[in-house]
DNA sequence: TCCTAAATATTCGATGTCTAAGTATGCTGG
DNA sequence: CCAGCATACTTAGACATCGAATATTTAGGA
């Protein structure tokens, strides 16, 4: 008998209300999405010490990710996000130096978006302390045991990537504009989000 | 050997950049933040099919859980956000007719946040749909599978549900001022976020 | 009783994100 | 060459969220 952690309590609470609940699949998702929200948490209470938020610390990991340079439409594509909301991002991150904008000479209608010095500076200073929580974490576990997790894990992806397969008739993809069909591309993102 | 999925690709590429990158950890860490965000767009798509969104429904979620009545407060806590954040929810739910507003008699401070029939129907018509995507994605797994991961991330959730116990001098918990460092209460709040 | 502190919900201003539309530029086929 | 379409980024407007400040009410102690 091992520990409970508070996911027991909340998969024992609803139960009562929905019975059909199997408590091993709410159990291993609510778990997930805890740990996800944690490791959120956690992420912005470091980089609070470094005075960057976490979506500054994103934009600058995707641009490390890419040799220091990119597109703003290959930093949309890498952090999942909306190209106008790139575009925010460039800005504030212009603001305080860490990147610069380069019109490029061949196709005038892309700006290249580069860090600077500080802008390396502030990745590298992040980049140190990044993943001790997560390593904190997964040390519960032997390197075994974290293998078989990542396995495990891994099935679960493979079915995730593959469309859905909704048989029926008419489906909510079906009908929606844009954003929700979109292949969740992962792209170049940066390591733990 | 097995297929390989996209977070493998990550990983492989991180490593290169990174050499000390654990695969197994950086790899279940990925995959988990991968999962989170794939159900949640899952749950946008299903939703929209009902006229609700996400913020909508796990409103209406934590209300259910408490029996179709709750304080504001009680719903902030619920769903770890600010209290001004429940105000607006709970506007937007008035405006549809999802919810009404009830002055307590007792305390004339604390206006009680009830499920109107309409709330309850939206509820319970979402409530069926919910935890396909959960169903379909942990089906990749056998029951013992199923079982085993919910262990393995169960001990994981232990450790995180741990202070972090920072060991050396003045850490980032210590100056920082109230919502770092509430203990992520996730209270009543509803199945799989 | 009266005064202070705590609790509760709301309003306000700022921020980050999104979709849709706008602007400029490049490409391609007639 | 040029008309039309595609591409790349930005702007504009809407919305959800947050922290801080505010107003009201309750509780507790001198």
């Amino acid at each position: 008998m091992t520990t409970r952690d508070r996911i027991d309590e909340h998969v024992e609470r609803w139960q009562a209300v929905l019975p059909d609940l199997d408590p091993d699949t709410e159990g291993a998702v609510t778990r997930i999405q805890f740990l996800t929200r944690h490791l959120r948490e956690d992420k912005e209470r470091v980089l609070a010490d470094l005075d960057l938020q976490r979506h500054e610390f994103d934009t600058l990991q995707a641009l490390a990710g890419r040799h220091g340079r990119a597109a703003p439409s290959d930093l949309a594509r890498d952090l999942a996000m909306a190209p106008a909301s790139v575009t925010a991002r460039v800005d504030g991150l212009l603001r305080r130096g860490l990147v610069h904008r380069i019109p490029s000479t061949t196709d005038r209608r892309r700006v290249d978006v580069e860090l600077t010095e500080a802008g390396w500076a502030a990745w590298q200073g992040a980049i140190e302390v990044r993943g001790a929580e997560e390593r904190r974490l997964l040390g519960a576990l032997d390197p075994d045991e974290r293998r078989l997790l990542s396995d495990l894990l891994r099935r679960i992806v493979l079915v995730a990537e593959r469309p859905a397969a909704r048989p029926d008739n008419a489906t909510a993809a079906d009908r929606r504009p844009e954003a929700a069909r979109r292949p969740e591309d992962a792209g170049q993102s940066p390591p733990s989000g």
